[in-house]
DNA sequence: GGTAAAGTGTTCCGC
DNA sequence: ACACTTTACC
């Protein structure tokens, strides 16, 4: 018998099951700091070791590069032995692995390209354009988010029924049309990746059976975030006889509004009724007062699987909780503890400020400044989202394939060189017109002289320039290559030209990119499926580009409460818990929303190890408009034993905001005896805040956001309001 | 073809 | 309010 040891000793009872669970249908509920990852792990390695899986038999799925990544250095770690022949990846990035193998049998062209977002944006406008669609009555955003959700549901436009109404019948107009397109110029976007493979394997037999014979086993990670396509993309690949291997957490499903739907995992337990059931429960991360908090919150939803965490450590401390006056002062008193804990020793980087919305960073950043402490803020955008390099990739796209007709219109005026809008117009008809590329087109009008005499040059310049730059970079290796389309398209010049901040950094991410094209070229064996630089392009696409090196230096950090899932800080503070702000305004309504919205602050509660901080505000300035707000209902659905009201402010801020709200104000609110801001209580709708106040006498009316049900206006001398 | 003025949107952002 | 994009005009 194999020794075992390593693998099962530095498990608990509960992961130690899972783990070892003989090979089928296996779901496991992982709750938040309870090993996750670590049980996918030694999954792994115990199938390679007792069950005798070869590497070769076994996926591993996850969401993000980073995680598949961390997931696959971690498995070579504890076999001690490289996983080479195993297939770890993302959804996307096995999906696209699969097509570009099997190209032909899945309709593609040899050299398809990958649209990310913006890509398929600027092609559906196009295609609007072509039919003559109003942009302003159909929003290209709003057409993609219909289309990629079709897709995500597994919907091809004759599965749509048309006839239902004018405004749907549309939409599939536009989707086939862009569809159309794709297939023409041989263009996939994200969702098509996954639908195209999905497709692959159900309409081809023998390649279904050779990869369900080939994949054995499947490992999947996060799987409360899988949409319908990749559940389906799953049950296709791994059949039912295939030893699956789930893990995740319905309590941490934050993603349903990009298409994730939480229902997969109790779907699962119906498509597979021999599915076997294992709960990890047990934290390692956060004090016992923080996880009770964390339980007592997410009991309040619905239809939960069932999970209770909990941890053999110590109490810890109380759950701190601040009522600010405004949102400058939540930001001070945040800051001011931050600095109470850099003074105890804590590294800045073991402090994390989160919040629901990324604009509520500005605060916290400018204190943070004033008070000379370092910070990062994350989220921004990505390296391959940046505009220059999506500039000096759209060159290099289209000096490879000057047919490439998205690039071409990226890039025919960046930097300015005289084709102006009138110019590309007349371009784009004759490409219409003769049912040619873009550069075909430019090339007739060149040749047939349709165009000014200024703008014939411009365009003769600009198609001999990507036309010399072509011959420049064959046989070039990938770096040298883009370095050079960088130079002599003219783009290092035109950021150089502007020498603030700004165009230094564009600079240095045109530098970044070069050497981000070194590295790649470096560590990518050929695998004669692709050329150098179809795979750095599609590198760049499903990439984004999070393996940048981050520069860990000490510094506080701010981020998301979405981009915090999967971290954890020993010092967490909370920001921004009102009504409106969180739950967010567009999630209060739908119960289905309102679940996430407590879902995402379980998440955050659960990223605290020690200290948990939270904040919220009496007064917000929100696009630009002063608002009074209530506490986040979040906030009363934790047990009070567990929460330290910090009160700084009690007496001495409600007659301050009186008179900062100004005279006239005040004097109308006098005759009601309200004011502004004041917490009420009403018999049926029970406690809320003071918003607004509107007329005098008898018919005044008053404005009472309630903490249960909302906002609603009341005519003051009918409602039984009470000062509460 | 470049700058100024008007317009737009404003929750979360993986691949 | 603010940042960013599109349009309008010189």
């Amino acid at each position: 018998m194999e020794d075992v040891s390593d693998i099962l000793d530095p498990l608990n009872e509960a992961q130690r099951e899972a783990v070892a669970a003989p090979p089928g249908r296996t779901l496991v509920l992982a709750g938040a700091g309870s090993g996750k990852t670590r049980v996918l792990v030694h999954r792994a390695a115990w199938l390679n070791r007792v069950e005798g899986a070869s590497p070769f038999t076994l996926m591993a799925v996850t969401f993000t590069n980073k995680a598949a990544a961390e997931m696959r250095g971690r498995i070579e770690t504890l076999l001690g032995f490289s996983a080479a022949g195993m297939w770890t990846g993302t959804f996307h990035g096995l999906s696209h692995r699969l097509l570009r193998r099997h190209w032909r049998e899945a309709g593609l062209t040899e050299s398809f390209q990958i649209l990310d977002s913006d890509d398929q944006k600027r092609l559906l406008r196009r295609v609007m354009r072509l039919l003559e669609i109003d942009e302003a009555r159909f929003p290209p955003r709003q057409v993609q988010g219909y289309i990629n959700s079709r897709k995500d549901d597994g919907q091809r436009p004759d599965d749509l029924g048309e006839g239902a109404d004018p405004h749907t019948d549309r939409m599939i107009r536009i989707y086939r049309a862009y569809q159309e397109a794709c297939e023409r110029t041989g263009q996939v976007d994200f969702a098509e990746l996954l639908l195209r493979s999905f497709e692959l394997l159900r309409d081809n037999a023998s390649l279904r059976n050779h990869y369900r014979e080939q994949f054995r086993h499947v490992l999947v990670d996060e799987f409360q975030d899988t949409n319908g396509i990749q559940y389906a993309w799953l049950r296709m690949l791994a059949g039912p006889e295939a030893d699956l291997f789930v893990v995740g957490d319905d309590d941490q499903s934050i993603y349903g509004w990009r298409g994730a739907r939480v229902e997969n995992i109790r779907r699962l337990t119906d498509d597979y009724p021999d599915v076997r059931v294992f709960r990890l429960e047990q934290n390692y991360r956060s004090t016992a007062t923080i996880l009770k908090a964390a339980n007592a919150l997410i009991d309040n939803n619905s239809g939960r699987m069932g999970k209770n965490l909990w941890t053999d450590g110590e109490d810890g401390e109380a759950i701190m909780l601040y009522a600010a006056f405004n949102d400058l002062d939540e930001a001070r008193f945040v800051v001011d503890r931050l600095r109470e804990a850099i003074a105890d020793g804590h590294a800045r980087s073991e402090l994390a400020i989160l919040y629901r919305s990324n604009a509520q960073s500005r605060l916290f950043e400018e204190a943070l400044l004033t008070h000379g402490i370092p910070y990062r803020v994350y989220g921004g955008l990505r390296f391959f989202e940046r505009a220059e390099i999506k500039d000096a990739l759209a060159y290099t796209r289209l000096v490879s394939n000057p047919q490439d007709d998205a690039s071409f219109e990226r890039v025919v005026n960046t930097p300015p060189r005289g084709i102006g809008g009138k110019t590309v117009d007349l371009i784009r008809e004759q490409s219409r017109a003769r049912r040619a590329s873009l550069w075909d087109a430019a090339e007739q009008c060149l040749q047939e002289r349709l165009l000014p005499g200024r703008a014939h040059n411009a365009v003769t310049q600009f198609l001999a320039l990507i036309q010399a730059l072509g011959e420049q970079v064959t046989d070039q290796p990938l770096a040298e290559a883009i370095d050079l389309v960088i130079k002599g398209s003219g783009l290092r010049e035109l950021f150089a030209r502007d020498r603030d901040d700004r165009g230094e950094s564009r600079l240095e991410n045109l530098d970044e990119l070069v050497s981000a094209a070194r590295g790649f070229e470096q560590d990518w064996e050929g695998d004669g499926e692709m050329d150098t630089l179809t795979a750095f392009l599609a590198h760049a696409a499903l990439e984004g580009g999070e393996g940048q090196a981050q520069d860990w230096q000490d510094c506080v950090q701010l981020m998301t409460l979405h981009s915090a899932k999967g971290l954890e800080f020993p010092w967490v503070c909370l920001a921004g818990l009102e009504e409106g702000l969180f739950p967010h305004r567009m999630s209060a309504e739908d119960p289905d929303r309102l679940e996430e919205e407590r879902r995402l602050c379980y998440v955050g509660i659960t990223r605290a190890r020690r200290r948990l901080l939270m904040t919220w505000a009496e007064k917000r300035r929100l696009h630009g408009e002063e608002r009074w707000c209530a506490p986040s209902r979040f906030i009363s659905e934790l047990p009070d034993d567990l929460i330290h009201h910090v009160r700084t402010r009690v007496s001495v801020s409600r007659p301050a905001m009186a008179i900062r709200r100004g005279l006239a104000e005040s004097h109308e609110m006098a005759d009601s005896g309200f004011h502004l801001g004041q917490r009420v209580m009403h018999p049926k709708f029970g406690e809320g805040v003071v918003l607004q106040y509107e007329g005098q006498g008898p018919s005044a009316r008053i404005q009472v956001n309630f903490d249960t049900v909302g906002a609603k206006w009341l005519v003051a001398s009918y409602a039984k309001l009470q000062g509460a």
